[in-house]
DNA sequence: CGATTCTTTGAAAACAGTCAATCTGTGTGG
DNA sequence: CCACACAGATTGACTGTTTTCAAAGAATCG
């Protein structure tokens, strides 16, 4: 079960996880399993774990006055799901995160992640690492909202994320790329056209 | 020139930084100035500095086939700016970051910031922390970019940034809204009409 | 005061959203 | 095995917000 985070992480690190270590791992990060629907966090809770995904594919969204889905994060194997503002910050989170497939994690509390920073120095390096790198995504994501047409940026995803486009249905894309379903199907209809 | 770093830097860690430690920083921030207009980082470079901004304030931006300033970033006193995904992976930036003031900034390559990473311990975890802060603004902006109406979008920076709305002029911040400088101006008639 | 720079206003056009109906495929229970 | 429900995808007509283009009015600065 800790197999695929042990690999994730010596992949990112410049040495090798030693026994003590994956052992302090293993015991902080507590296998979760959520079958398809079930929320892994829901709004106006305070965060309470962070997860990394095993297997399995994750949607974090707002839903508006008028019941709406908004899209804001997709999230499948060998990436981190959570809303870690809620969760550091002791605060009600404004997203749900439900299982959009049976989702396997395994999760960690913040006094046990905190606990991990103390004993294991390489875990705030890691730690700024991977924020760093989300920090580039994220602007990324950011400006391609900004500059980009409806069209644009779905070409933009299928060279960033093409498995998305497999893993998830076309109304899921299109809320995630900030457009209707319909403007969605309509892009791919002309696309179609050449 | 480097007491508003220290102090920055102070009010972020659990102690103060020792006469060592502030030597240290003094050693490899080194200052910079900036005129109005002037670049700090311009498209196709790859970036050698990150920045504290002590006094001025700066612009991020793409420029697009047409000839138009796209902003994605807006920085004053006491924020980190350069594109850290240049600088960390050797890649030319995208960006253009200029002064929009006369600015004093304080720099460090990325060699000396490594230098320091592995001389501080507690460089580590300090930059975890700003990152994941700058992961939280970022995730809000880009919500909002997503599902707010351009006047929701304006209240939203009221709340958030009122200091940018008296620093930069109108047509500044309606691109770092994602606007245009006309439906701004519209937006702010409007408004008024109440 | 002349020259930028910034802001406002108007009219037309474009892009995407909404609403509603239909079509498709998939799977489940009777 | 069929019928039906359900989730997903498509299409059309209409609406609406925002953009674009153009011009002119205000403010600021050397």
């Amino acid at each position: 079960m800790h197999q695929g985070l042990i690999e994730y992480i010596n992949n990112k690190i410049a040495t090798k996880l030693n026994d003590s270590e994956i052992a302090q791992i293993k015991a902080v990060f507590k296998p979760k399993t959520l079958r398809k629907h079930q929320f892994f966090l829901e709004e106006g809770e305070v965060s309470k774990y962070g997860g990394f995904v095993i297997k399995g594919a994750l949607k974090q969204y707002t839903i508006d006055e008028s019941g709406k889905e908004n899209i804001i994060g997709l999230y499948v194997e060998n990436w981190w799901v959570g809303d870690r503002e809620s969760q550091m910050n002791n605060t009600p989170t404004p997203y749900y995160i439900d299982a959009f497939e049976n989702t396997e994690l395994l999760v960690v509390s913040k006094e046990d992640f905190v606990s991990l920073l103390s004993q294991m120095p390489f875990v705030s390096e890691l730690g700024r690492v991977l924020s760093e790198k989300r920090n580039f995504q994220l602007l990324r994501r950011l400006h391609a909202t900004q500059v980009m047409t409806a069209e644009q940026r779905l070409n933009d995803l299928e060279k960033t994320y093409p498995e998305f486009l497999q893993r998830f249905p076309q109304h899921i894309i299109a809320s995630y790329l900030g457009m209707t379903k319909e403007t969605l199907s309509r892009i791919r209809a002309n696309s179609l056209k050449k």
